[in-house]
DNA sequence: CGAGCGGATGTTAGCGCTAACACAGACAGG
DNA sequence: CCTGTCTGTGTTAGCGCTAACATCCGCTCG
């Protein structure tokens, strides 16, 4: 026996030697190689075990030139989207003999974006995913000229480089189809940043939506993805109801935005779904236990991650692989119900 | 100049030669060391700046022994407390010129604790930073034996390998003590799963502030940090309120379970704060936006994962380093108040 | 029955870098 | 003026691995 504590000076002539072969032929058994007696294989692989030799990646990756690290670029992870993701794409990774390296991104801007991706680069990668859904980072991702692959999630648009989404516009179209089925007339709508191609493809589905159906369409309201800001759609919107302006369907484009919407009704004594309906987008898992519980259009995050690596690992291979737009699915829950009788033609 | 595409060979000696030093003088250059004269290292620098030269790491990593890599493995990482410990934990280790490489598990199992971290040892990580809530995957870390140094974020309990973590009785204690301030002569609990460390200690910060004020201490009921759960609390307690038992305040051990009773009370035509008083744990960005307002205890969770970098940061210069629990914070929204008139003694 | 072939293995040469040593030249002290 | 020390630099030897070539053997085939 060894000494145990001290060094793991370990290496591959270590198991060479107890098998009673050459490193070379250890070598070729851990890669798989074809060309070895089944009975030498056995041997090393037997010297491996009992040895618990592993090869040292670094070494490796210098001769192969590969480090087997996919990198992931993220804007925020505290967010359930971006971390489901994180989540699909590191269990792709994991299981395609990979492994993951994350960099969040401290600020939304095509600088940050550059140069997350150029540590990447300098860390020697094989590939890089990166979630931009600004069009900051978006474009910087488009502009960039990096020798390895780089897939884009998610960041909608006009894209030509190999990314993998959501259908977002059919995503609105399902939600504003929904609240117009339901007999309103028209749904508002509280969109997302300005700068956000999801926001504006929702707001795409939306209007698609409601121009198919004949409605009118109202002016969207301006949101930021969080609570507060659906908080402040949600006063304006009950003061617009107050002041007689037809308002009975709200689509908005995030859960958050639809939770300070929801909150801001409740304290000016509107209802959903009794005075307004209300629809989401994205489906938290917190969704189901709003007051009233939220109709929403979930995105399955976590399969945009798989099929980011999925992209990556064909790139790897040199192949084309063009994968369509994952599509969302519409959760009717109990925010989403009739006109109001207030808003329905008299007499009825 | 070179042709652009193909092949980006660049290696240090391209740089010596542009420099018209030796390969050895740019590698001095590059770490930094002094007797190097200032006139040849402005010389290495501008032909490194000109080449767009970066060192392979691999190379480094193989004669160095490190890969200027932490692992963070993590239980689940689409909630908001790991996932800001995440963004810590990555702004940290970048800081410190480390990269984070992320492996998530797949189920809260020790076996599947131990796989994570042996893989990131066979990656050859200088470190790792575990994040393990649940007995069976923390049990597992202290059992593992590494070659490197292994920290515990937030893994409560007895532990004696290095651990960064939130003072949890503390913030329990401090919610209770909120509850009874406002008048109310005990508090009801609502705890997580039973094999969580940060679940017991919670109970145990509630129980001690009960006793020490000399209030009852009733059983508490169990969830599983899911909003689900805490609405099947809800109405547990809801019947019970029905049935005539005195059940003023509740403080929950997450956000999301306190999401979820507030969704039962509500059905169950009760309100907060005027029928109950309810206090979560977290302060998720959504609770100021419950229905209502959710007066919660604050952790700071991406304090968490700084504290782990320098932890670890600390350990690989072999340094001895023990951090006190962050002190979490109170905050006082909406949703509790004083005791209801219905549990006030008579003729008051 | 000898040339030729292919399977199993060993030997050698790097991958790109840093550490250790070697070696000039400058400058101090005796 | 010679020795000793210090500074700046070059030379050499690996780190642990894989790829390429070399070698040996047993076999088939003309």
């Amino acid at each position: 026996m060894e000494p145990e504590g001290a060094t793991r000076a370990l290496v591959m002539s270590d198991v060479a030697a107890r098998a009673g072969v050459s490193h070379q032929t250890v070598s070729r058994v851990i890669n798989g190689h074809r060309n070895v007696a089944p009975q030498t294989r056995e041997r090393v692989e037997r010297a491996i075990r009992e040895l618990g030799y592993r090869p040292n990646p670094a070494a490796r990756a210098l001769v192969t030139g590969s480090t087997r690290t996919i990198g992931f670029v993220t804007v925020t992870i505290n967010q359930y989207g971006p971390a489901q993701t994180l989540v699909g794409l590191e269990q792709a990774a994991r299981n395609a003999g990979y492994s993951l390296s994350v960099t969040v991104l401290d600020e939304a801007t095509a600088e940050a974006m550059r140069e997350a991706v150029d540590r990447f680069v300098g860390q020697s990668v094989d590939a890089v995913v990166a979630l931009a859904t600004y069009d900051d980072a978006a474009e910087a991702l488009h502009l960039i000229d990096v020798p390895l692959p780089l897939v884009t999630v998610q960041s909608g648009g006009a894209v030509e480089e190999p990314a993998v989404g959501v259908d977002q516009v059919t995503g609105a179209r399902l939600a504003t189809r929904h609240l117009l089925d339901l007999g309103h007339r028209t749904v508002h709508h509280v969109t997302g940043p300005a700068d956000s191609q999801e926001a504006r493809d929702r707001i795409a589905g939306w209007r698609a939506e409601l121009c198919a159906s004949g409605a009118p369409v109202p002016p969207y309201l301006r949101g930021d993805w969080t609570p507060s800001s659906g908080y402040a759609a949600g006063k304006e919107l009950a003061a617009r109801v107050r002041a007689g302006e037809e308002v009975t369907a709200v689509f908005l484009a995030n859960d958050q935005m639809a939770l300070g919407l929801l909150a801001a009704f409740h304290e000016e004594g509107l209802d959903a779904p009794r005075d307004v309906s209300v629809v989401g987008f994205d489906d938290l898992p917190e969704a189901p236990y709003f007051t009233p519980p939220l109709t929403t259009v979930r995105q399955d995050f976590a399969e945009l991650g798989r099929r980011g690596v999925r992209l990556v690992l064909a790139r790897l291979r040199g192949e084309e692989l063009h994968l369509d737009p994952v599509p969302p699915t519409l959760l009717v829950r109990g925010s989403t119900g009739p006109v109001p009788a207030r808003a329905l033609p008299a007499g009825v």
